[in-house]
DNA sequence: GCCAACGTTGGC
DNA sequence: GCCAACGTTGGC
C-alpha cells in the first residue's frame, strides 16, 4: 500500500465535487507534468491519498482512494498523458494546513512543503501516519 | 495581483 | 545537446 497526495484548486474541482461523484469517483485528468504522471503510473488500485486544496484553503481536507490504475487521459488526444481514477473515502476531521505541515518536524521533508508545484506527490508511510494522527483519525 | 520557482519549448 | 525565453503554478 502506497500513499499519495493529489492537489486541486477547489474553485475548479474541490473535495465537495469529488464527494458528489460518489463511489464511481472521477478521472484525475489534466495532469501535464511527467513527474506527476509517473507517480500516477506507479499507483495501484486501493492506494490511498490526501486531497489537498491549493490556493484556497491550502490544506489537506480528505482521503481519497485509487479505484482505477493509469489509463489514457480522456481530456487529451496526446498519448503521453495518463491518469488514474479516484473516489472520496472520508473527510479529515481536522484538515491539515500547509502552515501546520511546515511547523510539524515530522513533515518537514514532505514534497508538499518543499516542492509545492508538483500536483501529484508521494507521501511516505511515516508522513501518512503523522497526518492521520494530526487530522484526528 | 504579484512574483519566484520550476518545467517545457525551441533556436542554435 | 545546451540554454535562453517563455508559460504556468501556487504561496504570499
Amino acid at each position: 500500500m502506497a500513499y499519495w497526495l493529489f492537489k486541486s484548486e477547489p474553485d475548479v474541482f474541490g473535495w465537495d465535487d469529488l464527494v458528489a461523484k460518489g463511489d464511481k469517483g472521477e478521472e484525475w485528468d489534466g495532469v501535464r507534468n511527467y513527474q506527476a504522471r509517473n507517480f500516477m503510473r506507479a499507483m495501484k488500485a486501493g492506494d490511498l491519498g490526501l486531497f489537498y486544496h491549493s490556493n484556497i484553503g491550502k490544506e489537506a481536507v480528505g482521503i481519497v482512494q485509487v479505484i482505477a490504475e493509469a489509463h489514457p487521459d480522456s481530456s487529451t488526444d496526446d498519448p503521453r498523458w495518463e491518469c488514474v481514477d479516484v473516489k472520496a473515502v472520508k473527510p479529515l476531521p481536522r484538515p491539515i494546513s500547509l502552515d501546520q505541515a511546515k511547523q510539524e518536524p515530522a513533515l518537514k521533508d514532505m514534497v508538499l512543503v518543499n516542492n509545492s508545484r508538483l500536483s501529484v506527490q508521494p507521501v511516505t508511510d511515516a508522513e501518512w501516519a503523522t497526518i492521520m494522527k494530526l487530522a484526528g483519525l
